[in-house]
DNA sequence: GAGTGGTCTAGACCACGAG
DNA sequence: TCGTGGTCTAGACCACTCA
């Protein structure tokens, strides 16, 4: 037997398909709605969060309901691309960046493959759309690498976080890890979500051709506004790495 | 200010990192635990539901929470894989396939790049470990593709679904779009997860080298027992396609 | 049947946004 | 200041597991 919060889910996400509720439109306040159903606030509000999941409903504290906008959402383009090719999904990002020094510590040292307390670069990126932050990006390179500026400061970084190739060694490979969660709280105080929505974790490593790790990154991606995309092609590629 | 579900899940959090919880140990009962954190226990309910997400923590309906064992983790392997690369990942899991036929509708149109109400054969596969269902997938061919059994047949069918490659043109390149969003009735009842958890809802598309869309998947995994990994190598790659 | 988690209620109180 | 959503409470009742 489907729960309450599905069945109110379930008509409203039909209003929305059928044009009743139209996009950017503000729903009635959920203690209103949940009058309407007859049920209580909080599963009304769980039936929303099952929109909100889908990217279907956009809340703001304060403001209300709203009926999400399709263009709100945004592409994280997996494995390796050309510079031209990053930025050409989604609306556009600020980035801003703030740079560290740190020793290497915990989860990075298998994933940087160095020594312990390795001095690392760090990159927190914040991915800002307008006002309000889109996303979360922790990148880490070694000290001695970057030799002309980190990769996350060239323009073409991507939606998720950056463009890791270099001039240097060509790059020869790149491993991503991606699952979900609900957000920490420092997450979810960045990025101004509701800490009941999960975030995509995409852990990404980039190897260079002498099979040195160049650059590791934590990509923090609110769940209900990315999806992740990766294209794969047959081994004997043609020569197409230029077009 | 932290909230208080986020206090508790990190004070758990940190009793199975120190292990003083240990990997399979049942955790006191949700009423014991909210009397002795000295909240109500819908808040300690959501600060479980933070480990959860996490893959720290075990629920089941009837018995109680329970520290996750690691190998608990399966691992959704993207883009073309060797056939042998297939299942080497995670615990063995049994499948079930259902077979049926249908006309091409929705989002299967755009997807399989077909006309409306072409025929497409569906295998609606559930992958189980032990007794417990794992993974959903809806894989959907044109009904005049399989030549010897289709894909997901093969016994080298990855954890996620199948294994796409076929004898027939040769595969050429392969679309994965993915996203986290909180399960469906439906999807919640088959997979036997809480309907508060995100899965991964993965789609994915194989071309042949003809250019034809030759599959399309549809994948739902539960992403607190799921990671998705995706290795993608540069363009001028060496000659490993037989390694 | 005893004990567990799952769903849901009917509130209280706080934090945010806009006028 | 007012209306909104966010967090939290103290329960009730149901569904599942196991003895």
């Amino acid at each position: 037997m489907p729960s309450r919060r599905q069945t109110i889910a379930d008509d409203i996400r039909t209003q929305i398909a059928a044009g009743q509720l139209k996009a950017g439109e503000r729903l009635p306040s959920e203690t209103i709605l949940a009058s309407q159903y007859g049920v209580s606030t909080s599963t009304l509000r769980s039936a929303l969060a099952l929109l909100q999941s889908e990217g279907l409903v956009e809340k703001t504290h304060g403001k209300g309901n709203f009926v999400a906008r399709a263009s709100q959402r945004h592409t994280y383009a997996g494995g390796i691309r050309m510079p031209f090719e990053a930025s050409q999904v989604g609306p556009t990002l600020r980035v801003t960046v703030r740079t560290t020094r740190l020793p290497a510590q915990g989860r990075l040292i298998p994933l940087m493959q160095v020594p312990a307390n390795t001095q690392l670069t760090q990159f927190l990126c914040i991915h800002n759309e307008g006002n309000s932050p889109h996303s979360l990006a922790r990148i880490y390179v070694p000290c001695d690498l970057p030799p002309n500026g980190p990769p996350c400061e060239s323009p073409s970084c991507r939606a998720s976080g950056t463009q890791p190739a270099g001039p240097c060694p060509p790059l020869a490979e790149i491993r991503e890890r991606l699952t979900a969660r609900l957000p920490t709280h420092d997450e979810a105080e960045v990025l101004r979500i509701s800490s009941t929505l999960a975030v995509l974790d995409i852990t990404r490593v980039a190897i260079d051709s002498t099979g040195r790790v160049v650059e590791a990154a934590l990509l923090v991606l609110p769940s209900h506004r990315t999806d992740a995309y990766f294209v794969t092609r047959a081994v004997p590629a043609e020569s197409r790495s230029e077009g």
